[in-house]
DNA sequence: TGCTTGACTTGGAGTAACTCCAACCCGCTA
DNA sequence: TAGCGGGTTGGAGTTACTCCAAGTCAAGCA
């Protein structure tokens, strides 16, 4: 697979590929002879999880910290599997809270609107 | 109020609160003799209203608007209401939008951390 | 009277996480 | 052989802050 394909697949866009691929954040990409990137299937499936960590809010911290241990454990070890869980439970609470702050705007939203409807009918 | 107490009052810090006002998305900020801001409880109200704008993900420009158009109808006219409101409506069905997206990741996370399990136990 | 405190100003540097661009290369088809 | 499509790299630009630095200025206290 081409890197125009796995963006399309990942939700990635080719440059940030490209970025997170320089920041140490994906496993290595082999190369065809002139040069260019090779995704297999595994790394498609990398590039998905990244892909939905990002959108709900992981830093680029966090991501290049759980890319090391899986590269740690590539051989099969399960050596860092407690902490890489860890990272997932960790960032899944932070999306809870984060939806509950989400709740709690809609709801000042919609008040505020309704506010603005109330003075248009007047 | 002074900016201290403000920052602390809406959730915004006290350089957010004077950049905000520099790129202008505040209404004029009243000044005592020696320059002092002098936050009136309207003005409180809107800092927060901008926080929680922030908070979920409002760009400056959308919030540039807002104020502008809030601006225009400062003397209790009533011409851009219908503005405002499809701003805030569009916002808050942005988070809509965005809470899916939080649920679907919370799914996903469910089922990879499940399988760390999985992994474990074996 | 002088000191400290808090806020003020302008300006610029640093940060996260991209995003876009210029310049270049390389293999393939017409 | 020229052009095209799809890569490559490195670097600049963007958004929205965030954090100083360096200096000023007025008020309150000892």
């Amino acid at each position: 697979m081409r890197i125009r394909e796995a963006a399309e697949a990942s939700g990635l866009g080719e440059d940030t590929i490209r970025f997170y691929e320089k920041a140490g954040m994906l496993p290595e990409i082999p190369r065809d002879r002139r040069g260019h990137r090779q995704f297999t299937p595994r790394l498609i499936e990398w590039l998905t999880l990244l892909y939905w960590l990002r959108e709900t809010g992981m830093t680029m911290k966090q991501m290049q910290r759980f890319t090391s241990l899986a590269l740690a454990d590539a051989d099969g070890g399960t050596d860092t599997i407690d902490e890489r869980r860890q990272i997932l439970i960790e960032h899944s609470d932070r999306l809870k809270q984060r939806r509950s702050l989400l709740d709690k705007c809609e709801a000042v939203l919609a008040i505020k609107i309704e506010s603005y409807g109330a003075k248009e009918e007047s």
